[in-house]
DNA sequence: TAGATTGTTAATCGATTAACAATC
DNA sequence: TAGATTGTTAATCGATTAACAATC
């Protein structure tokens, strides 16, 4: 159970102070402060041990926390301990490229299928992975541990084949597709949109 | 000149009611209210009124706002009404997927130039790109109209590279690295890490 | 011990929502 | 005209920051 009800956009915060305490960790630091772990991700110290704070004491006054020790927990936490599969929908470019990612594993997640309309693609090979039919998308998942998916297919698909995923019970959806999903509550979606983060920061560009 | 420092959040609102305006005006519609945008995108009314009146008034009482006025007006706030040119570097797998995507010039940007530091992959050609020498970067972008740039490296060389991509002026650095970088004040980074959005929603799924 | 840093409280700041007059 | 919907105000809600006692 999580502890009483936490702010999502503390929840949010989460996964960056994990990737950054393990980059930490991978380059051999073995203790950090708020005031360290805020300056690498651009957060202020006191808004970190107040979103720690939310979930227990973790460090300790005067040497700070134990990046080992924080990263557990962290990883208890957003239950990243373990490996959650997930599927991946529509085997474009951008799908091929996220099949042959090897970044997913060790930060708690893997694909398990992969699943295309085209009957081009069907049946072909990428990777050790056979592209499923998306037609068999429900009957195959359905039941399963199957609670996560990648969605790149085309934006004029992304709607449908999301509501299939859903009846799949599929609970959280990373969309690559670049249009706002409809989905009922308890459904979660993440949305990667290159072009929104290109427009965000081009609002602060100057003339000409 | 922006209207008087518009707070972030609502700029990076914006892009998201661009985009859903567009799809509306693809798919035919010439008029909409902020009620029916607001169950598109999943925000309410309210606020998207509160949000576009701090640029000024674009809909009309009892009929709401016509799309192709409000989606011209947006692109002008946002200034993706000309395109801006991007450089993309790191051309593994999703560098090409990237370059290769269509989906940029008709949202405001496009890629003028891709780079890598592999020589065996300097001087080979994508999609009519000829990748370049990173090395080349700061001297090649250094003094041009280049302000973006989209980042595709490994972890352990994205810091270094956005130091150059700083020095040869850029602006805006779309960050696929798994890592947060540090830039000066002025440079905005905007983020895409896939596991950061599933170890968001991995935090509400039921345990087992 | 002295210095450093936590966890937490209270104060501040900012964002969202509800409500409604104005008006198309 | 009657119904719909805006833009805006004031109230509410929530998040961030500053400060500090506790303590390693």
């Amino acid at each position: 159970m999580n502890s009483v009800n936490v702010p999502d956009i503390i929840v949010s915060r989460l996964p960056v102070y994990l990737r950054a305490l393990q980059y930490m960790a991978a380059n051999g630091s073995t203790t950090t402060s708020s005031q360290e772990l805020g300056e690498k991700v651009g957060i202020s110290a006191a808004q970190i041990r107040k979103d720690l704070s939310q979930f227990g004491e973790f460090g300790k006054q005067g040497t700070g926390y134990h990046i080992p020790f924080l990263i557990d927990r962290l990883c208890q936490i957003l239950k990243v301990e373990r490996v959650w599969d997930v599927v991946l929908v529509g085997m474009g470019e951008l799908g091929h490229a996220i099949l042959r990612y090897q970044g997913f594993l060790n930060r708690g997640f893997r694909i398990v299928a992969c699943y295309d309309s085209d009957p081009a693609k069907i049946g072909t090979l990428v990777s050790q992975f056979k592209i499923e039919d998306v037609n068999n998308l429900v009957t195959n998942i359905k039941g399963t541990n199957v609670k996560m998916a990648m969605l790149t297919v085309p934006a004029s698909v992304a709607q449908q084949v999301t509501d299939k995923l859903v009846e799949s019970g599929v609970r959280g959806i990373l969309n690559y597709a670049p249009l706002s999903l409809t989905v009922p509550p308890g459904v979660r979606v993440q949305y990667i949109d290159p072009v929104i983060g290109l427009q965000r920061m081009a609002y602060y560009l100057s003339e000409k």
